[in-house]
RNA sequence: GGUCCCGUAGUUCAAUGGAUAGAAUAGAAGUUUCCUAAACUUUAGAUGCAGGUUCGAUUCCUGCCGGGACCA
């Protein structure tokens, strides 16, 4: 049942009724907390059709809903809104059939089919900040689509060829003297971008020392005999040369053992993984094919390019004079592969930084020059930034922030926090660090979700790992009330038989009310691609049930139906916090 | 040079063109014989500037100022 749909047809046939007239869109919203009132119809648009003014349009409408319909109770008129009061019976029935439905909210399988990528790091760096948010949105956006009756595939595209590793290869020949994860005990990742970070110490003397020598800059840059040695290696994987290979297989191979771990830590996985060193070659052909059809034109030079001036943009190169492959090139490749992997999905999201936008821009534009259909379903999933207090991340200054350190001060914080506050007194030690992790990671994706995806973001160290206020914790501990709530009321003997109450406290109504309108919100996330609409929302019923639970002593009441009612409601908003919060990837405990 | 995004309380975030712009945090003052005080209550505090469209603009349009990104 869904009642804003219902007074909507309801007001429909009021202004037919009064006013002989149709409107398209009838403006129905909240009513402000300050006025009596669930729904407010707005009533300036209607004055061109009743020839009123406002106030008294409003009037004669609200009149009319009390006379004809069993819906609303009473009005009032502030200015040309026209705020209703509904029947408490109504609010009833609607919490009635929540309650019959036990997978309130969970909508059945549509046949739809998406693809969500995201994370698709390079190999040659630890994750960081960045890479959480990336991944908790893709994560969470996957998740929502699901809820939404979606079949989802969850993939990603390791960049794991080019230049870049070669670097780490090259300084890991030169100094690593053999070292391993095994033999370190360092982490894959953390191993291997020691090495970047060590290419780029040493390359930057080397350009210093052939500049002190006379040598121009740009020349120094490709002359220093690091570089030259990476770039060598760069051309003997290119030409499958054996030792070459086989080095960039074991060091790639500690990487992903490195980023398996991190994962894992944050709770995402992949039904599905990419590498550009598979897919690079088709990206290629394609192009070529294009160049056939004449979709793409050659320059004097034996570059390949396509025009995208009629579209607003510029001119693109997709293959350079060499022959070699661009970025686009790999992603026009990988694009189509995916679709032959996965012929029934209807569109690929692409969970990429903003800084992307262009590229993305031109990439649907070629798919569809191209002559796939699926193009111009796809999209690209843009976040914005995250920044620190102290500005941009940037590794040159250290201030990168490293996803696995974040997340163990995060669970660290987490513990000290909980013991402090006395609560895992009763918990066994397995119990307690499972609980310490899940507010502390909790913490951590609720902060980076709750936040417009869009939107550039700060990270503030000090915020992040509050467990008060707008927080994750805030709702985990408002689902661990409610589960003990829970608890309590199976203990007493509750009838099943159906609640025969006739009203409803201010509180409970509230309550019932957000309850209803979670599967539009999981609509609107799912059409805005935003895990932030599911936040907030749990946010608000969290909120609100502390205020019910807070004013409402639930087992001093002597009504039965009305103890009924209350345990009842408090189950619902539990399960749709549990499931809300599943939705961004956050678990919920029974007690902290 | 071209294209795009963003400017809201001290700070971090909200607000399908609608009412007196909401929260959180930091500040001030309270609430525990009562289901978990990681909670609740009260209080103070903001739309960068100038125009325009509209019955009504934080939201749409133009210019300026400030911050950021991308393309050569």
């Amino acid at each position: 049942m869904n009642l804003d749909l219902l007074l909507k047809s309801k007001i429909e046939e009021a202004i037919t009724s009064l006013f002989n007239s149709t409107v398209e869109n009838i403006q129905l919203q909240p009513t402000n907390a300050e006025f009596e009132g669930s729904h407010t119809l707005v009533c300036f648009p209607l004055t061109k059709i009743s020839k009123k003014k406002p106030e008294e349009t409003a009037e004669v409408v609200g009149q009319w809903l009390v006379n004809n319909t069993t819906l609303v109770n009473r009005y009032n008129v502030v200015k040309g809104f026209l705020n209703l009061v509904l029947n408490d019976q109504v609010w009833i029935e609607v919490f009635q059939s929540i309650v019959k439905d036990e997978n309130f909210g969970v909508v059945a399988s549509t046949g739809n089919e998406i693809m969500v990528e995201y994370s698709s790091p390079n190999t040659n760096k630890p994750l960081h900040l960045g890479h959480l948010r990336n991944n908790f949105l893709g994560w969470s956006v996957a998740s929502i689509y699901e809820a939404i009756g979606y079949q989802v595939h969850r993939v990603q595209i390791i960049n794991d060829r080019g230049i870049h590793i070669c670097k780490s290869m090259a300084a890991w020949k030169l100094f690593g003297k053999g070292e391993t994860p095994e033999k370190s005990g360092l982490k894959g990742d953390k191993l291997v971008g020691k090495y970047y970070v060590e290419f780029d110490k040493v390359y930057k003397k080397e350009i210093a020392d052939l500049i002190a020598k006379g040598v121009s800059k740009e020349q120094a840059e490709k002359e220093a005999p690091i570089m030259k040695m990476a770039v060598d290696m760069l051309r003997k994987w290119e030409l499958k040369d054996d030792e070459t290979v086989a080095l960039w297989k074991s060091m790639n191979g500690w990487v992903y053992e490195g980023f398996e771990a991190t994962y894992k830590q944050m709770g995402v996985q992949f039904d599905k993984l990419y590498f550009e060193s598979e897919t690079y070659l088709l990206g290629k052909e394609e192009v070529l094919k294009g160049l056939d059809q004449g979709v793409f034109f050659k320059k004097e030079d034996g570059s390949v390019w396509v025009d995208l001036t009629a579209d607003g943009l510029d001119q693109k190169v997709l293959l350079r004079s060499d022959g070699t492959s661009v970025y686009m090139t790999q992603d026009i490749g990988t694009a189509i592969l995916r679709y032959r992997d996965f012929p029934k999905i209807t569109r690929q999201v692409y969970t990429v930084g903003n800084e992307q936008e262009y590229h993305f821009k031109v990439l649907f534009l070629i798919l569809a020059k191209l002559g796939y259909e699926w193009a111009k379903e796809c999209y690209h999933l843009s976040y914005g930034m995250v920044d620190l207090p102290s500005g941009k991340m940037k590794s040159r200054e250290g201030t990168v922030v490293d996803a696995d350190d974040l997340m163990a001060e995060m669970i660290e914080e987490a513990e000290k926090q909980t013991r402090e506050l006395g609560k895992i007194d009763e918990m066994s030690d397995a119990e307690a660090n499972a609980l310490f992790e899940m507010i502390g990671i909790g913490a951590l994706k609720f902060y980076l979700l709750k936040v417009d995806p869009k939107k550039r973001m700060m990270f503030n160290p000090n915020e992040s790992i509050q467990l008060q206020g707008h927080t994750g914790p805030f709702i985990q501990y408002t689902h661990a009330r409610i589960r003990s709530i829970v608890r309590k009321g199976a203990t007493l003997n509750a009838s099943e038989e159906a609640i025969q109450l006739r009203e409803l406290l201010p509180n409970e109504q509230k309550l019932i009310s957000l309850l209803s309108i979670y599967p539009q919100r999981l609509q609107d996330a799912a059409r805005e691609y935003s895990p932030s609409i599911i936040a907030n929302y749990a946010y608000d019923l969290a909120k609100e049930y502390n205020q019910f639970y807070q004013s409402i002593p639930i087992f001093a009441e002597t009504d039965q139906q009305k103890l009924q009612l209350r345990v009842r409601l408090s189950e619902k908003v539990g399960e749709v916090l549990k499931r809300s919060m599943g939705l961004l990837g956050v678990n919920v405990p029974e007690r902290m």
